[in-house]
DNA sequence: CAATGATCCTGTCCGC
DNA sequence: TGCGGACAGGATCATT
């Protein structure tokens, strides 16, 4: 499930693709995976690519027409470079139309992920609240320490809050959380100004040492050629049934979603 | 306002 | 062999 660390990795790839070519367009297969917001919004084509950034985990690219484009891969969202694009295959939801013929292909099984097409204007106003950026100098104890005060929800539900700090996901909150000696379970308020800092040590540690690797890949998540990332042989908690020490594993639901930790290393 | 739960969706895996 | 059910989970919306 792409992350800060996959998302940048795919931003990267879509940016060194785009920068030398022609958008000539886009074409939608499945209900809304792409959408021009409002729907009557109607840039004018070719166009080329002005901008590529990230926020969170949501990729902004910049046209020359005065649209953007705002793609977010959810779970299972791929963006993948076809110099000879054939028929739309069976998970492929939408494409950005290039020059020559080529394509970007919109690839996501489980139909999550969104591409809207906005006024450039309106970019801002249509992201959700989004917190810091986890490898900005603006995320520190002092931030963390006060985002924390007083909240009783675990400490794993807090990092995950996207408007608090944005593009963390849960695999490299179990892992951050393992390297703090933390166990997810323990309520925010509950942390030691010790173990705040750690986990502002550990979190932009382990998103730069994905980055370094070109991320994580556990189920669908591939860069623009299609490739692997290397993380997942990094991890040390995530879906495995041991931590490096040898100790068992557990799994308990957070928030609905599964938290792996080692009760012996984290408390 | 904070916290929780349902929802969306399909491929994969497990047990019977 | 085949089927049903659990599971994977980010963000959004509704509810408590």
């Amino acid at each position: 499930m792409p992350e800060l660390p996959e998302v940048q990795t795919v931003l990267d790839g879509v940016e060194s693709i785009l920068l030398s070519r022609t958008i000539i367009g886009f074409e939608n297969y499945y209900g809304q995976s792409f959408s021009k917001v409002p729907p009557e919004f109607s840039p004018s084509f070719p166009a080329r690519l002005k901008e590529a950034k990230r926020r969170g985990k949501y990729m902004i690219f910049t046209l020359d027409n005065g649209s953007s484009l705002i793609v977010h891969l959810r779970m299972t969202g791929k963006l993948v470079y076809e110099p000879k694009p054939e028929a739309p295959h069976r998970h492929e939801r939408a494409r950005i139309l290039l020059e020559n013929g080529e394509a970007l292909s919109f690839i996501d099984i489980r139909t999550f992920g969104k591409m809207h097409l906005i006024p450039t204007e309106d970019v801002i106003k249509h992201l959700p609240p989004l917190g810091v950026e986890p490898l900005s100098k603006e995320f520190n104890a002092k931030y963390l320490k006060e985002k924390i005060k007083g909240k009783k929800t675990p400490i794993k539900n807090l990092l995950l809050d996207q408007s608090i700090i944005a593009g963390l996901g849960n695999i490299y909150v179990c892992e951050l959380l393992y390297r703090s000696s933390v166990a997810p379970t323990r309520t925010a308020k509950s942390l030691k100004d010790k173990e705040i800092k750690s986990i502002v040590k550990d979190t932009v540690e382990v998103l730069k040492e994905a980055l370094a690797v070109g991320g994580t890949s556990v189920s669908d998540y591939r860069n623009i050629d299609d490739k692997t990332g290397e993380f997942q042989n990094f991890l040390n908690v995530y879906q495995k049934k041991n931590c490096p020490k040898g100790h068992e594993i557990e799994n308990v639901k957070l928030g609905g979603r599964s938290s792996f930790f080692c009760p012996k290393c984290q408390s």
